[in-house]
DNA sequence: CTAGGGTTAG
């Protein structure tokens, strides 16, 4: 008893991993594996600790596990996310015939919610019922989360039933309810529930209203509705600024900003999403800057994620590089948001070397993580590493999605890989079930378009399910410029200007093809068809990133203070590259009009 | 061993 006891403590007042160890070594030692009281402790410190392994190691080494410990396995997993193990676990325990008390549903419920599958809902509400926990208010407003997360919209009409056979409803079930009629899209049902019982509403009910108009894209009585809350608190303020920020008036979420009492984390968090979705990238990175000196919160997560994705659109590798740092410093590398981040920040930056440096150092991948580094593979030419790494993936298990056949066929389309690249399409569509989109129906008519195929590309596209849009035509356009197929130019630009008369660029490509062949009559003609439509073609702009400032710049530009210092160098590089003869090229046929390459 | 509100990557 005496050593069951020492244990105990241990393991409540010495939860690091290293403590642990030694703790449980002893324990074994002892031979307390049974032990109804310590096994829960040992448990639950596993899953604290991170070591859900362990703990299930140690839960198989009981012979009968009590209730209690069955709840603290579900616990674990489900507030690690592992909803699945919870599930199948619990099947587990009614198939051993152990009775379920009143703290088991709250994480097997939890999990059910996660799992929107109709049947396991109603299956686990069954159980409820037979072992008497109907009543119980937690159960209650679990199982109308559950109806209400059911595949397809949610089961609104057996949340409903759920919520008025409960004895007694309080504020937590009225909110669970409200929001289960917002996530059905029913925000009038919503309001009406919340109207009825408002002179109770507290904080979080008022929110939940709130961000239910948001979800349905009414933004003007959700700030109606937050102006009439009788108090506001900071993650109220944070709702209608995540509102303003994914809305269309941005010039109201700045302002809103500005007008804040007070501001966390979220506050700023939404600020950087704003941005970044408005593609205000530059202003994004001000706008960390100005966190960063002005105020003594700190980034988490989710911020670094937003300002990398900044770094990423306009090549701040300076930054990315400090947040790299940064992120090293403060335990983020664990966190495989932040990992994907910076990986993406390196290839998107032309930096593939770091990005594969840290690809080959993160142990946990995700989809996203092969993703990226198959994308960045390609897009700097090294299109074999990059099907080399998807063959790896697929040997290690993780299935190809939709976004790694885009990259995959973009790999094959610039090494020229037709059959490869067929093949990999057609693998695609029967062995991993997915119906191709848009994307990769362009990526086909380039895999075509670039090896000179162009009747097969015409062909194909004749023959997709979906109509075919302006990139796939302009992909075409491109090729009949790189292969002179002026018949098949002209019917390409017809296209486009149907689908997008106002673009200047089909044109000016066309225009460049019949200069290119010597059309000048035609080319001429082009030219006016633009004047005469009032098109105009902005001027494709480059960026680059000095002393940790980015820079625009565009095709003779003199808009920069050093100028003259700057094109005295360029006119010395481009001696030099002259002076080495070692391109034996296309140029005529693959140089870009806009720069904007 | 128990219930309700916030941001993030390809």
């Amino acid at each position: 008893m005496v050593a069951v006891e020492r244990l105990v403590f241990l393991l409540d007042y010495c939860r690091s991993p290293r403590y642990l160890r030694q703790v449980l070594a002893q324990a074994v030692a002892s031979g307390l594996r049974r032990d109804g009281h310590l096994s829960p402790k040992v448990v639950a410190a596993f899953f604290e600790s991170g070591h859900p392994e362990d703990a299930r190691r140690w839960f198989d080494g009981v012979v009968f596990p009590n209730t209690v410990l069955w709840n603290v396995m579900f616990k674990g997993y489900t507030l690690g996310g592992a909803h699945g193990n919870t599930l199948a676990l619990f099947a587990r325990m009614r198939g051993r015939g152990v009775s379920p008390n009143r703290y088991t549903f709250t994480f097997v419920l939890k999990s059910c919610a996660k799992i929107p599958a109709t049947r396991t809902g109603t299956a686990v509400h069954g159980v409820v019922v037979k072992a008497g926990f109907e009543e119980n208010w937690f159960v209650g407003t679990l199982l109308i989360d559950v109806y209400s997360a059911v595949s397809e919209g949610g089961d609104i009409g057996s949340a409903r039933k759920v919520f008025d056979g409960m004895p007694f409803r309080n504020v937590v079930a009225w909110t669970a309810m409200v929001s289960a009629y917002v996530s059905a899209c029913d925000v009038v049902s919503g309001r009406r529930l919340f109207d009825s019982v408002s002179h109770q509403a507290d904080l979080v009910l008022w929110n939940t209203m709130v961000s239910g108009y948001i979800e349905a894209g009414n933004m003007d009585a959700a700030r109606e509705l937050f102006d009439k809350m009788p108090e506001r608190d900071i993650m109220a303020w944070n709702t209608i600024l995540h509102g303003y920020a994914n809305g269309v008036d941005f010039e109201a979420c700045l302002r809103f900003f500005n007008e804040m009492p007070q501001r966390n984390i979220f506050s700023w968090n939404g600020l950087f999403g704003g941005y970044v979705r408005h593609e205000l990238f530059t202003e994004a990175l001000c706008a960390f800057n100005s966190m960063l000196k002005a105020s003594d919160i700190k980034p988490n997560d989710a911020t670094l994620v937003m300002v990398l994705s900044a770094c990423s659109k306009v090549g701040a590798i300076y930054l990315g590089r400090w947040i790299h740092i940064y992120a090293a410093n403060n335990g983020f590398m664990e966190n495989l948001y932040v990992v994907n981040g910076l990986i993406d920040m390196y290839a998107k930056c032309g930096s593939i070397r770091n990005a594969i440096e840290l690809f080959n150092m993160t142990k946990t991948k995700d989809i996203i993580t092969w993703n990226i580094i198959i994308g960045g593979l390609a897009m700097h030419g090294q299109g074999s590493e990059a099907l080399n790494l998807f063959e790896e993936m697929k040997v290690k298990g993780v299935a190809p999605d939709g976004v790694t056949f885009v990259r995959i066929l973009f790999a094959c389309s610039h090494m020229g890989l037709v059959q490869r690249g067929f093949a990999y399409f057609r693998s695609m569509i029967n062995y991993y079930s997915i119906t191709p989109w848009i994307e990769h129906y362009g990526c086909v008519v380039d895999l075509l378009s670039r090896a000179g195929m162009l009747d097969e590309a015409l062909n194909f596209i004749k023959k997709m399910p979906i109509e075919a849009d302006c990139v796939i035509w302009s992909t075409l356009l491109g090729a009949c410029r790189i292969y002179g197929d002026i018949h098949l130019a002209e019917f390409a630009v017809k296209q486009l200007v149907r689908l997008q008369p106002e673009d200047a660029a089909n044109y000016v490509t066309l225009s460049n093809i019949y200069g290119a062949t010597g059309s000048w009559k035609h080319f001429a003609r082009a030219k006016q068809l633009m004047k005469e439509w009032n098109v105009e073609k902005s001027p494709g702009c480059s960026l680059i990133e000095i002393n940790y400032v980015v820079t625009e710049f565009r095709s003779s530009d003199v808009r920069h203070p050093q100028t003259m210092e700057i094109y005295k160098v360029l006119d010395e590089l481009t001696a030099l590259t002259r002076s080495v003869s070692h391109y034996t090229g296309i140029e005529g046929l693959c140089s870009t009009e806009d720069g904007n390459s």
